[in-house]
DNA sequence: AACTATTTATAAGA
DNA sequence: TTCTTATAAATAGTT
């Protein structure tokens, strides 16, 4: 349809070969379209030149994603379903798993203990009791090394003091500061002393509710829809 | 071009929309085929009839997903990949909280308490302490229901069997079977005394290795990859 | 499906 | 790219 009949195959001249393209692209485009509204079809065209410049029409009251999906359903191609499906059974893997993390957490809570039997009763027993036990070490020793850290803190400052006292009574200003001196002194000296009564000073037991979720992280349930 | 012109819109008459894509479909996909070879460029396309029925086609050295992926990567049009982030993104937040339920197990186990203060440490041991007192209590009912189970259906057996004694000393057959009916009616009378003790009886510990996995559910890491 | 009068698309040239 | 125009191609209405 033109001044000249063309074969149909690959044009070798670079510029003509882009010139037919554009006109030939405006052609199909609008071929697409009336297909599309005088036959009431879903068209989808996609179309890159040579060059890489991309064209595309798809018919109204659709898109490409909705044509893809359906072009999918019908030839069975795979493009997506399979990573999808995929990615679903981690996620639904992964979230029972965190159903049972949760569980075990509520019955180390003394929760939900209706499902266990003698035998799990004890073994759950027997955990929490030597967990207690290794807690209360910890715990125990952290008070240790915090006190002594504490003792140590305290000697290098009242020797800082007791140095300042003296260099005051070398200077012949005692009678100026000497009260509030003495004071101080006497906070010290307290302090010290109920530190040296050992790490148990501070082991008493603080009622306090008991905590649900000890390290105080959200666990919310995720929004999962994929549509 | 045609015998008449006509105007584009939606045929009116069935069969003559039919006919009317019948015809311009093989118009239009010698079109998408000749721009293809002619201009060497990548064409999709595809369309369904008002009736549903496919009809596609795509230039030679590529396929549809090719094209889809071409098209999407240029138009920056999210086809799947927003669904894919936000399932990406759920994955790796399942997997976060998956991470902190295990650590705090593993903490209500006694492990890793390297990095809790003494705050954290009273309020896990307080939340072991009550939680032993809780599981304790339950061991404790499970096995006064168990006893008292037991010991219902001892009696009931033991009614029985003095029933059976009865009746084979009516029978006359008593030295016959008098050594034998003698060991079990202490045997029973034993085991009930035993039972009568309360539930303490079965509440010895065993000493057996502490469970890391309470429920024996296996919690490995799955695969995430998504090429 | 086939025919064919017409419309439409477009190759070549400007 | 766009316009022009001769000509090839597509197709609407008909059979």
């Amino acid at each position: 349809m033109g001044r000249g009949k063309i074969e149909i195959k690959k044009i070798e001249s670079l510029t003509n070969r882009q010139v037919t393209y554009s006109k030939r692209r405006v052609g199909i485009m609008k071929k697409a379209k009336e297909i599309a509204v005088l036959c009431d079809a879903q068209v989808s065209l996609i179309m890159f030149s040579s060059t890489g410049k991309l064209a595309d029409y798809c018919s109204p009251s659709t898109d490409v994603k909705a044509t893809y999906e359906r072009y999918q359903a019908i030839t069975g191609i795979d493009l997506w379903n399979a990573q999808f499906e995929r990615m679903q059974n981690t996620l639904k893997h992964l979230q029972e798993i965190n159903q049972n993390l949760r569980r075990e957490i509520r019955q180390r809570n003394g929760k939900e203990l209706e499902g266990l039997d003698i035998m799990e009763l004890r073994g759950l027993e027997q955990t929490l009791d030597e967990s207690l036990k290794i807690v209360r070490h910890r715990k125990y020793h952290v008070i240790a090394t915090q006190t002594d850290t504490y003792k140590k803190k305290l000697k290098s400052t009242r020797e800082v003091y007791r140095a300042l006292m003296h260099e005051m009574e070398m200077k012949d200003e005692n009678q100026q500061y000497g009260f509030d001196a003495e004071d101080h002194s006497r906070m010290y000296e307290n302090s010290i002393q109920l530190l040296n009564n050992g790490p148990q000073m501070l082991s008493f037991r603080v009622v306090q509710p008991s905590q649900p979720n000890l390290l105080g992280i959200s666990y919310d349930s995720h929004d999962l829809s994929l549509a």
